[in-house]
DNA sequence: TCTGGGGTCCTAGGACCC
DNA sequence: TCTGGGGTCCTAGGACCC
């Protein structure tokens, strides 16, 4: 029987801030979603003062500041770097990782001889210890119980943190309890269908007949129910897959009438959407673009519309799909709505083995990798609003307006690259 | 004033082929 | 008189995840 432990870190962005800034510890922490608009982490004791995850900050954010809860405005490029430590730090004690989230990874403990739970004590405190970040581990003979298990430990101080629900007594007892919604896999709407055929547990869904649920509900809950059962269905994958699709969205701080507001979100989008496939040496296909009302102002008028468009060679070039996003973007736009959200996505993703290969359909290849190399440099050191600017060929600030005109702008590509 | 952002997988149904 | 059926591929949309 193989045995597995999911790793899950403990209100990871959180976390992750009070790392960096020590004074936090033992206060309530909130991490902040994009224009602070609603609540993305939560240490515990901010948990435990009834902040609810999701919840839009601006309701009880007076009240909340009163209680002495502590801000911080989302720091991605923290996260992913506090992750990789992390997930450094499990690779020594497996020799199957599985990372499957910037704050999970599954752990195959096949072959570990030391006592699992004891050996679990160990990573955590190793993690702790290394990286600062604190981690619950939940063991058991397949991912969703894993899963289970990993809730368990969370929710239980007894057990420290580490649990493993491998006693066939202690399963049937933990998933009469738990909601179906607790399983992974099982979000509301499956609940209600299985609620609606006399499935009121994970138990009653352990136990029904295999066949059944595979009629009724499809090949996912069929492979929940044989999980559930201890019979390992989803099997760990260490390898890591190129991406098939890239997506860059944003909700607007403030609501959006105007054509020209959008078409500047749009290219801003598209260019850092193309600079994340560059770095991971893909190219598009096809790239779609949506824009979106605020849903929550029932009093408005509501519009939704996205719209794809394919590309004839796959293209990571950010003038070309940004040109792209723009035809989009006019096709789906209407006048006289107040727009809350855009996004961009890149889609039909294929690998470019070298960098000047396939990337560009235009004549001037090498320039154009040049330009597309320093508009990154831009990018990180200006910000993105700079390149914004620049790709929707409106005035960048003047000297860099200066360098994209200069003749001898390429003599400035390599002071430029040193960014890099 | 103010409600996130980025993903994956599966299914149903249509088009098409032999 | 009889008017198939199996198979693949593609896409849109749903559902779920963190």
């Amino acid at each position: 029987m193989p045995l597995i432990a999911l790793v899950d870190c403990n209100n990871f962005y959180a976390s992750c801030e009070r790392v960096f800034q020590p004074t936090l510890r033992g206060k309530a922490v909130v991490v902040l979603s994009n224009n602070d608009g609603c609540v993305i982490a939560r240490s515990q004791e901010a948990k435990d003062m009834g902040i609810a995850m999701g919840a839009p900050w601006h309701l009880n954010q007076r009240d909340y500041k009163a209680r002495g809860v502590y801000v911080r405005s989302s720091n991605y490029a923290l996260y992913g770097d506090m992750s990789a430590r992390v997930m450094e730090v499990l690779k020594q004690f497996t020799p199957q990782l599985e990372i499957y989230s910037i704050d999970e990874s599954f752990l195959n403990l096949d072959g570990i001889s030391a006592a699992h739970t004891d050996y679990a004590r160990n990573i955590k405190s190793t993690v702790q210890q290394w990286t600062g970040i604190g981690v619950s581990i939940g063991i058991g003979p397949s991912k969703t119980l894993a899963k289970v298990a990993n809730r368990y430990a969370k929710r239980h101080h007894a057990t420290g943190g580490v649990y493993a629900l491998t006693d066939p007594q202690a399963q049937e007892t933990i998933l009469s309890e738990l909601a179906l919604e607790d399983i992974w896999g099982i979000a509301h709407n499956l609940a209600r269908r299985l609620r609606a055929v006399g499935l009121n547990s994970p138990l009653d869904l352990r136990n029904s007949e295999t066949s059944f649920i595979r009629d009724r509900f499809g090949v996912v809950v069929e492979r929940i129910a044989r999980e559930l059962r201890g019979e390992s269905c989803l099997h760990l994958d260490d390898v890591t897959h190129d991406k098939k699709s890239i997506m860059v969205s944003r909700s607007f701080g403030h609501l959006i009438e105007h054509y020209q507001d959008l078409r500047e979100a749009v290219v801003s989008y598209t260019s850092r959407a193309a600079e994340k496939m560059r770095r991971q040496h893909l190219a598009a296909h096809h790239i779609s673009v949506f824009i979106e009302t605020n849903r929550f102002i029932k009093s408005d008028q509501q519009y939704r519309a996205h719209y794809g468009i394919d590309l004839p060679v796959a293209t990571s070039d950010t003038h070309l799909l940004a040109h792209r996003a723009i035809d989009a973007l006019k096709i789906i736009w209407r006048k006289n709505y107040r727009y809350k959200k855009a996004g961009v996505m890149l889609l039909g993703l294929e690998p470019i083995e070298q960098v000047n290969d396939g990337l560009f359909d235009r004549a001037d290849n090498a320039g154009a990798l040049k330009r597309m190399k320093a508009m990154d440099c831009i990018n990180q050191r200006f910000g993105h609003n700079t390149l914004m600017l620049a790709g929707a060929g409106m005035q960048p600030k003047w000297s860099l307006r200066r360098a994209f005109l200069s003749p001898s702008f390429t003599t400035h590509w390599d002071d430029l690259l040193k960014v890099d």
